[in-house]
DNA sequence: GAAGTTGGTTGACATCGTCAACCTTTTGAA
DNA sequence: TTCAAAAGGTTGACGATGTCAACCAACTTC
């Protein structure tokens, strides 16, 4: 227990670190997207986030991408919705789901928000050389294929 | 927008990776807790980690090593308390305080965290040479100086 | 010494998360 | 081909978690 006694610089625990990080970085952009006044808080980020990314985008995909209660999807998609970020569109392939998507208020949104991370990004980078930059990727996508069993 | 389409490998963003290594060790951490039957939440996990390492620890250390809110944690020390996994002494420094230790089973839940966390700590190295966790700590300590304004 | 600040407690309420029930649609086994 | 099981999504209900305010005693500052 000592050796994790002083929590100084150079002997943090990688567990201290991984979350050090983590929390540091929402942090900053809760800070800057409150800053920005846009009404959102972090889980319309995180979803806006993954509409964006995710080709025909259902509920189910959210659901599986952000690893949370389908109930709380849903009702995250409706009040989206209902702000007018997100339209929704019969799926083709599914009678069941819905693809979803940006509206361009939605997209609007998105992009600001890139911006905002882009900035952050930026300030974490500060001082880091690009070998360090992939290195970093490297051992902590390592990291992540571990700890999600290799199935990634 | 497009970069960041492909969300396979290493093609994830610095964001990505950030989020979601700390996103899977809380995912392990919680399952393995959760299977241990310790009956700990993460707050209280959290909160035996600051006592623990915290020399004169009080409840406004554990605001502020937290970042959460006084009445939470005053509300967290109480249940701990009543647990029995909590010790409180009066501060011969500030009549307002009282210094927070563990007990005896404190302890030995503390103990008992620390296998578990020493467990996923082992999971996430593998394959990880002693220059990469060296590396990873040096380029993620650099991170953190850059993201909390250089005052760490 | 007085005013302002701080550490901690509790009330009240907002926000977030989870489980269950349900309906429609899809899947897969027999 | 049929039908039971599974899955996608919606909503109700309630528990868990978080936040703000008010308060009091103790401490700090001027």
């Amino acid at each position: 227990m000592s050796t994790n006694f002083i929590n100084k610089g150079s002997n943090m625990t990688l567990r201290e670190y991984i979350l050090s990080l983590s929390q540091f970085y929402r942090v900053n952009i809760r800070a800057a997207v409150n800053a920005s006044e846009l009404g959102l808080n972090g889980m319309h980020v995180r979803c806006l986030h993954v509409i964006a990314n995710t080709p025909d985008c259902t509920a189910n995909c959210i659901v599986k991408n952000m690893g949370r209660d389908k109930a709380q999807i849903a009702r995250l998609v409706k009040e989206m919705i209902a702000k007018g970020w997100l339209e929704k569109h019969p799926s083709s392939e599914d009678k069941r789901s819905q693809i979803l998507s940006l509206s361009a208020s939605g997209r609007q949104l998105q992009q600001k928000i890139s911006l905002l991370e882009k900035t952050i990004e930026n300030t974490i980078l500060t001082g880091l050389s690009e070998q360090d930059v992939a290195d970093f990727q490297r051992i902590a996508g390592k990291m992540l294929d571990n700890l999600s069993g290799s199935v990634s």
